[in-house]
DNA sequence: TTGAAAGCGCTAACAC
DNA sequence: GTGTTAGCGCTTTCAA
């Protein structure tokens, strides 16, 4: 069933049917409702790849990120697609697993179907990503990372601010010796910005960075406990707080410092990262930092449909943060 | 840049640029070499539209789910994706806020986007959408739902079976008075399985069903605190097991019981449903029924290629659970 | 207002 | 092996 066959059953031109299912009121409305009724009684469905082929437009938005199943990815990406669906757009969803050949590969793909926009969350930043993305021709907005030598519109997180705002938050409680349970840079970059937030906040209040106070690891539970055994095993003077950047690795490393007999926070301060739904709830409750990731994708949206009007439009959006302070951290 | 130009280009026929591109193998080296270097200088990217309107073919398949944002959706999206993509498929993902008519109108949308094939996973099943589901001329494989009037290829998770499973581990260990904390009919299909399961295994061993251990809100954790609140106030005679339809719940729960100054599991054991990440690091570590998301996901994009290849079939896959007994629970 | 015809960018017979 | 041609299903001038 195409649009030949429907002007032919209804008696009119491909041109009518087309009107009629465009710009109705072009149409008398005899014809019109002969058209309407031919179209409902059939079940026609206009072929939206003919039509796009011909008006250039496919209102679709291209997505990559890294993963989809974590807190974070599962909010942008929410927060993107319900924006985008308001605004009559939807979106192609890429998985890249933050490997470079396959964050390539599918812009690739993407410029082939024609989507309108894409909206891209990079694993790590590269020469050749720098330059694909610096002249691709199609809209795109950058996700997480803000690289001065990118010319497009971004929307990230201030891991380097929120990271050092919670350790003078530490300090601010008389801490001195604050340890970092961190991810690997090899993992992503969001580990070392939040690292830097770290050394910073401890270089700016003039106390020593102690090698054995780091840790560095991957972004699971697991992880945290580790990097908590790791820190206070190695440590002669130990901590008496723990920075996690993640709550996920807050929750291991409290695990572990439980299993130890210490008691949080009498003990030992535990910050986490993220403020995970059971954040609240944990035993003891998690202090943390709050980003509305859901937002950012809302306005990562906003930001794809300006530039498909207004492609010269660079915005920089950096997302606020709110240190959320429960039961896990104290003064000393 | 379109094929005819690089045609011109490379002095060939559009034919040839085409065969290039589709079937190297048909075409000689040199003139192969001559094409490929045009296509490389200039970019040039087919439009897959236009091939897509001849082959009949998109290689995109339309995901339709209640949410995103959720462990349970967003690793199964993640499954699918994954799998998907291994086979030179891609994910248009669609949200449908579990709104019937947001629902159909999404399924209008992804057959005039010529998608090869959907994977619905429905809020509620109703006349309506059987009706669209059974009809529509699309590969459609159903998630979540096994409805005996639906001629579709399923995945489903047995809801009814495991939570059964749970209370009657409940039951082995010698409790009588065992409650429920679930998830209101209107909100989802899932609250009223679970539920059913619960009955179910109350009623085969013979136990009362007890009214005032029943209580039925949201999925929220806050639903949780809550329900056992309802329970623990209005019961006489206390429940010493609360059954959770979700690990949130459960932790919910455990929050409101504990700030009773209730022990778990000495006083009263508690169970959940989904086995989240962190579950085996609350404390104390939560018994939970773990069904694997991801895999489910897995295999409903399996079905949809193999629906793809051969439309007649319908298959029905029930993901396994398994029950995973920690702290919370123990022998009364 | 309506219809005829050209064209969007590609593939696939078919003839050479 | 290569080019010519028709056609996929739609929109959009243009003329009537």
């Amino acid at each position: 069933m195409n649009i030949k066959d429907v002007a032919k059953l209804a008696k009119v031109s491909k041109s009518t049917v087309s009107r009629v299912l465009n710009n109705p009121e072009r149409v008398n409305a005899e014809m019109r409702q002969r058209v309407l009724e031919v179209v409902r009684e059939t079940g026609y469905r206009p072929n939206a790849l003919a039509k796009e082929l011909v008006i250039k437009e496919t209102r679709l938005i291209g997505v990559i990120v890294p993963r989809i199943n974590t807190n974070v990815f599962a909010d942008i990406v929410e927060g993107i697609t319900l924006r985008l669906s308001e605004n009559g757009y939807n979106v192609i969803l890429l998985c890249s697993k933050a490997d470079e050949a396959i964050e390539i590969s599918h812009f690739e793909f993407l410029q082939k179907k024609q989507v309108d926009g894409i909206i891209f969350f990079p694993g790590n930043m590269t020469l050749a990503l720098r330059k694909l993305i610096n002249t691709l021709p199609t809209p795109l907005i950058i996700l997480g990372l803000d690289d001065p030598l990118i010319k497009r519109s971004v929307v990230s997180y201030d891991e380097y601010k929120s990271s050092k705002a919670i350790v003078e938050h530490f300090i601010r409680q008389g801490h001195k010796q604050i340890a970092f349970i961190g991810i690997d840079k090899e993992r992503s970059p969001v580990g070392q910005e939040r690292k830097l937030g770290y050394t910073d906040a401890l270089r700016t209040h003039d106390l020593p960075l102690n090698i054995d106070y780091i840790y560095e690891g991957s972004f699971e539970l697991q992880s945290g406990f580790e990097g908590a055994k790791h820190v206070f095993s190695k440590s002669v003077i130990k901590p008496t707080a723990v920075f996690a950047a993640t709550d996920y690795l807050a929750i291991g490393a409290i695990n572990y410092l439980q299993s130890q007999g210490l008691s949080i926070p009498e003990d030992v301060s535990v910050a986490g990262f993220d403020d995970l739904e059971i954040s609240v709830f944990f035993n003891p409750s998690i202090t943390s930092i709050k980003f509305d990731y859901f937002h950012s994708g809302e306005v990562a949206a906003q930001f794809v449909i300006e530039n498909i009007q207004e492609p010269s439009i660079i915005r920089k959006y950096i997302l606020g943060f709110q240190i959320i302070n429960r039961d896990s951290t104290s003064e000393l």
